[in-house]
DNA sequence: GTTACCAGTATCATAGAGTATACCAGCAAT
DNA sequence: ATTGCTGGTATACTCTATGATACTGGTAAC
């Protein structure tokens, strides 16, 4: 993201001073939304193209069966994932990511970002 | 953000394939570091030219002083924020933003972006 | 017939995140 | 002399997010 880009969306994003209470309330509700430890992980990996629930456990080191039941329970009912069952046998179950889904891209790839910037400083010690 | 934007960015932060493992680490170092309820709006108060203890806390609403006095203490350590003090009479306690600190803009700046987008989804219906 | 995969659920335990409330010393203003 | 500001601490409590472990019912492969 460059100077300019940031710009842009600072103007668009952020108001005038009088709106701080504003923004204190749009950002807590988004970390309300996609807070945890969980979630955002659980987004990276459906939206990266794992589907099945074993797939998608594997893909994120450290969770728990338990955990990600849950988690996706709530997202579900949340409309940030999509679960399709085919009546095969045994069943297939898919997750599949929303558009709502999609709309945290942005967040997630700058959360990327960071976490490998901050790797390479701690390295360059 | 535009779709070039994104796309550049995407290139620039997600490798191939077989780096998911490294994004999800990416990931979930980045959540490590500002997870929890408080510390995002405590940056974003800062940023925002907030300086004093009791500037920050009454520009937070629903934090108490504990949780502020802790989250500070834990962000200077951290070396996202810096905590000078004049000895005026009584002292004058002043926190100021690191580079560092400032290195959470973009996500900062997403996330109230995508709260105040939610807010107005939830009004169109 | 034993092992392994799928998509989970059930039960129990716990650290620590967060809340509530009161309090302190130093100073200024009324 | 009482109220109110500053920059916090102290204590006690709740609660919930997360973890650990085990288990299930169906299927298929060896």
């Amino acid at each position: 993201m460059n100077q300019d880009e940031r710009n842009r969306l600072a103007e668009e994003v952020l108001s005038n001073p009088r709106n701080q209470r504003e923004e204190v309330q749009a950002l807590q509700d988004t970390i309300y939304v996609i807070g945890g430890k969980w979630k955002l992980p659980i987004i990276n990996s459906i939206c990266n193209g794992n589907r099945r629930f074993r797939e998608i456990e594997r893909s994120i080191p450290g969770i728990t069966t338990r955990m990600l039941s849950r988690e996706l329970k709530d997202m579900e009912a949340n409309k940030l994932v999509k679960r399709t069952v085919t009546p095969t046998s045994p069943v297939t179950v898919e997750y599949s990511p929303t558009d709502y889904c999609y709309s945290f891209a942005d967040i997630i790839l700058h959360m990327i970002k960071w976490g490998k910037d901050h790797r390479e400083r701690l390295k360059e010690r």
